[in-house]
RNA sequence: GCGGGGGUCGCCUAGCCUGGUAGGGCGUGGGAUUGCUAAUCCCAUGUCAGCAAUGACCCGUGGGUUCAAAUCCCAUCCCCCGCGCCA
């Protein structure tokens, strides 16, 4: 959520905003229902005030003995119509919150303004994109080959986009988790492995409506909503909580299975391990100062770096363009891994600075001393790695020419193996 | 799942039986005072509306009763203790 403030005085700015997303949104009707909530507000608090007074000389005749009879027949007529009033107010402001709610964030100044992925910038490239003296194959046909996964059988028992792993592909997927939680603990990082599902509150602090519709699934007669990432747990973790200042930033390591419904994504990538409804993921999540969001943002994205440069998986970095950014970023980083058998960069991190927009959503918030105002908190993720991404670029760019897959160098301790 | 206890403005706690609109302590900040790094006293310390003066709201959550609800009634969530069941 936008500072209502902001809306209020700056409404230029999220008019920008909404054109180089390229989102429909009444701005109009937003701005006329917070006026009439605004004054709505006043209305009920000075009847309210009325009733207040009338309360307290209703209780004062009554201790002294007098009759308050007319004065109660009265406070009832002005309690009827506060009634009427509150509820007309109730409803104004739930159709203003359901707005405001589904208003995406500001756009950072270092964005670029473009229509869709195509107006993404490459930032930079790392690493040489493998040569091979072989017809290479894809990673569907190699793991299969191997006896690695079992897709047929995924699909009878569950669908497209599930997969079952098999024998050291179970162990290199969880060699990557367990590197990566290493690799993080170095860097100071809490571990988190947090609730796989959470309430429709807490879900909504983190995404916005539509995200619901395209992917989230529901657990049907709960309350309760399979996460997309272990970001929307960890940001609701400290909801409705004032922080203190000297616990700043707060670093999380979180890891969970990551459930996505791919709603949308008909016909992409349909083949294979890439695009599931289902994989590991161990993610950044970082609660900050607002003045220090911005530096987090960037050593967030060099961690992420830094651990594909172990692994020696070739990558560039792109920054979003403003059509292409997620509706609570302000500003994304992606880094694309080169995957052999696709001959292409393709998406394997997200990096995102949130500023205080899932904050605000779930009232996390911070002071140093305790009778300071408090402030919202800025918070930002990344991905760190999701598995079965990062397996893809590993089984196709570390292919041997006799069908095997070499195991990256950081991997093998955990595998006690170096080929596949 | 059953029985008992509990959830109060950052933290601790009073008030609930007997309805009249949240009091105290700690912490933190500011001020006053006393010849000194101490003590004492005063003020401030959540959310919303408002330029402000102010005012409204806030007692886990949602309903109800009432002129009036932290307080009474109903529902619901969470925590603690005991019993049961169980990976």
């Amino acid at each position: 959520m936008i500072d209502p403030k902001i809306i209020k005085e700056r409404p230029e700015i999220i008019r920008k905003m909404l054109s180089d997303r390229h989102v429909s949104f009444d701005l109009d009707l937003m701005l006329s229902l917070d006026s009439k909530r605004r004054e709505m507000i006043t209305k009920t608090d000075d009847l309210r005030k009325l009733k207040n007074n009338m309360g307290g000389d209703i209780a004062a005749k009554k201790k002294s003995g007098q009759n308050a009879e007319s004065l109660i027949t009265e406070m009832q007529k002005v309690s009827q119509e506060l009634q009427k009033l509150e509820s007309d107010q109730v409803k104004t402001e739930q159709e203003f919150d359901k707005l405001v709610m589904t208003l995406p964030n500001l756009i950072h100044e270092s964005v670029p303004i473009g229509i869709d992925d195509s107006a993404n910038v490459v930032i930079k490239s790392w690493g040489v994109v493998p040569k091979f003296d072989f017809v290479i194959k894809d990673h569907i046909d190699i793991s299969r080959e191997l006896g690695l996964v079992d897709l047929e059988r995924a699909a009878k028992t569950a669908g497209a986009r599930f997969y079952y792993l098999k024998n050291n592909l179970v162990r290199l997927n969880q060699a990557l988790i367990h590197f990566a939680l290493d690799f993080l603990t170095e860097k100071q990082y809490g571990l988190i492995q947090p609730p796989y599902m959470i309430n429709r509150n807490s879900m909504e602090g983190a995404i916005i409506a539509d995200d619901f519709e395209n992917v989230i699934y529901k657990v049907q007669d709960e309350d309760l909503f399979l996460i997309g990432t272990s970001e929307h747990s960890i940001a609701a973790m400290h909801s409705d909580e004032i922080l203190e200042g000297k616990d700043l930033p707060i670093r999380y390591a979180g890891v969970s299975p990551c459930f996505r419904k791919e709603a949308g994504a008909h016909g992409r990538d349909q083949k294979g391990i890439f695009r599931v409804h289902q994989f590991e993921k161990v993610e950044q999540y970082v609660f900050a100062r607002p003045e220090e969001s911005w530096s987090e943002h960037e050593k967030m994205l060099a961690i992420a770096e830094e651990f594909y440069q172990k692994l020696e998986i070739p990558y560039r970095v792109m920054l979003l363009s403003s059509g292409d950014l997620g509706k609570v970023s302000a500003k994304t980083y992606d880094i694309e891994a080169w995957m052999a058998g696709q001959n292409s960069y393709r998406e394997i991190v997200s990096c995102s600075n949130c500023l205080d927009f899932q904050t605000r959503r779930l009232k996390i918030r911070f002071r140093d001393k305790t009778n300071e105002q408090t402030q919202y908190l800025h918070s930002l993720n990344s991905t760190l790695v999701a598995t079965t991404r990062t397996l893809v670029a590993i089984i196709e760019n570390f292919q041997t020419k006799d069908g095997h897959i070499s195991v990256p160098k950081p991997l093998q301790k955990y595998l006690e193996a170096n080929i596949i």
